[in-house]
DNA sequence: TTTTGAGTTGTTCGA
DNA sequence: GTCGAACAACTCAAA
């Protein structure tokens, strides 16, 4: 029998349009699907969570079509020179990571594979676009969103996607050992915080594909408005799916086009085209980081290293539980902590007011989403963090502190969002639900609400908090 | 090389 | 209640 071909399974955790997978199928020999759980791929414990169920059903899937799953721990490379030793193969390929440890660690295991006769191959990954495609006129990378968006629209339609094999594969006659999925201690146990999760989410490719065939249906229509209430179903919600990438960004585009054109949606053309602008700007921030990587952890604007951020541990604390007294922010947070999620238009909102309100390093607040989204992705962190504080490329000028009260009057009007995730205020009238502290005692009283003990005072005073941070920036521009 | 127009998502103030 | 201007200046991208 001619030598197994290892495909390596990373972010890609689907059947349909997987250019490895597809191009592995087309060899007719035999094929060992793995995926290891390498510590430097490690993002936090919600994803975690995610990545258990979603190598599951990719388990599921592979079995279908007559593969296994081999699952192993430790580094990629050591790994890959095991699973090499042990079966004899002579062929591993893969698709495309681009976060900056990533990149570099698989280029390395390539050169080493080449450099022992081995055939190692990587294939486009998750992205509309490779992320050195777009050049400006000049062969720069962008660091202006739209111009870049341009140029990505310049290039057309991406690649169409490429079919899920249907016909049964080949698998070696010998399986090398494999991990057991729950032995690898994904899950929580103790407490099980994951009961939320599991109640808003489907990870696998067929959750992935149901979620964005409902969206098309009834979400899409209006996107451009609806988009922006977090209590509506006008966002696709489909981001954990496309960061473990159960369903491609190619696909997603494709799928939303034709939906369309062919009436499967009742949305429109504009509508499409602003959805999928949103993944333009996913495209956007890999291209970023992908050239800059040590925005990860720096200022994209150096300037803001002279800012003068705040360490305060009972402020952070208060923020990431949900118990800052802005009704808008809290039922932010604690949609992030329950579901593993938080709607974009209220995320804007919590990280400013981190940031601005209370002064703290973006970098801290980036460090708790990275921990408690499902969704949590490098490059899309990073720059939308930096991107807020005013730091990052094409940042929101500094004198745009998102004011709590109105965001939530503006985008939550009828309350349906924090009723849910505050239920202590849900029976507060509309007129009150966003600023609390100014209920006239009797309606607070009819409420059952308890200022200071059933639900708290506000942390900081929104005008203080807006010109303390217009002044840390005056006192940031001063010293650069 | 120089110039020009533009830049995701807002808030506040005063007329 | 509504509306327009101010809020800074800078840098990017393309002509």
């Amino acid at each position: 029998m001619s030598s197994p071909i290892l495909i390596w399974f990373r972010r890609d955790l689907r059947l349909a349009d997987n250019p490895a997978l597809t191009h592995g199928l087309s060899k007719g020999r035999p094929m060992l699907p793995v995926f290891i759980r390498d510590p430097a791929e490690r993002l936090g414990a919600a994803s975690d969570w995610w990545l258990h169920h979603s190598l599951a059903a990719l388990a599921t899937g592979l079995e279908r079509i007559g593969l296994p799953l081999i699952l192993r721990q430790g580094p990629a490379e050591t790994v890959l020179g095991d699973l090499v030793a042990e079966t004899g193969a002579s062929t591993v390929l893969w698709n495309r990571l681009y976060d900056p440890p990533l990149q570099g660690r698989d280029a390395a295991i390539k050169a080493g594979m080449k450099a022992r006769g081995l055939e190692a191959v990587s294939f486009p990954g998750n992205l509309i676009r490779e992320p050195w495609e777009a050049k400006t006129g000049a062969g720069q990378p962008y660091s202006v969103f739209t111009p870049f968006w341009k140029a990505l629209l310049a290039m057309g339609d991406p690649p169409p996607p490429l079919p899920a094999s249907e016909g049964m594969a080949l698998a070696p006659t010998t399986l090398p050992r494999s991990d057991s999925l729950s032995d690898w201690g994904l899950l929580p146990t103790r407490p099980d915080w994951a009961a939320g999760m599991r109640a808003a989410w489907t990870p696998g490719e067929d959750g992935a594909h149901s979620r964005l065939d409902s969206f098309l249906a009834d979400g899409l229509i209006g996107y451009r408005k609806r988009r922006d209430i977090p209590g509506d179903r006008g966002v696709s919600r489909l981001s954990p799916h496309l960061h473990f990438g159960e369903m491609s960004a190619r696909q997603l585009w494709h799928i939303t086009l034709s939906a369309i054109r062919s009436g499967r949606s009742p949305a429109g053309e504009a509508d499409a085209m602003g959805f999928l602008r949103e993944l333009g700007w996913r495209d956007f921030s890999h291209h970023l980081l992908f050239h800059h990587p040590d925005m990860e952890t720096m200022n994209f604007n150096r300037r803001f290293d002279a800012f003068p951020w705040v360490q305060d541990d009972a402020l952070f604390q208060a923020w990431a539980g949900g118990r800052t007294g802005f009704p808008i922010i809290d039922a932010g947070m604690r949609e992030l902590w329950i579901t593993g999620y938080m709607h974009n238009r209220v995320r804007m909102v919590v990280a400013s007011f981190l940031v601005k309100h209370l002064l703290i390093d973006w970098r801290r607040g980036e460090a708790w989403f990275r921990d408690t989204l499902v969704d949590a992705d490098r490059a899309n962190n990073v720059a939308s963090w930096q991107w807020v504080a005013g730091s990052g490329a094409d940042a929101a000028p500094y004198f745009r502190v998102f004011n709590p009260i109105i965001q939530g009057e503006k985008f939550d009007p009828d309350g349906r969002y924090v009723r849910h995730y505050v239920p202590e205020l849900a029976k507060l009238p509309d007129r009150w639900l966003h600023k609390p502290w100014e209920a006239p005692r009797q309606d607070l009283a009819i409420a059952g609400v308890t200022l200071g003990s059933t639900y708290p005072r506000p942390i900081v005073e929104h005008t203080v908090g807006r010109e303390r941070a217009l002044a840390a920036y005056a006192e940031m521009r001063e010293e650069g």
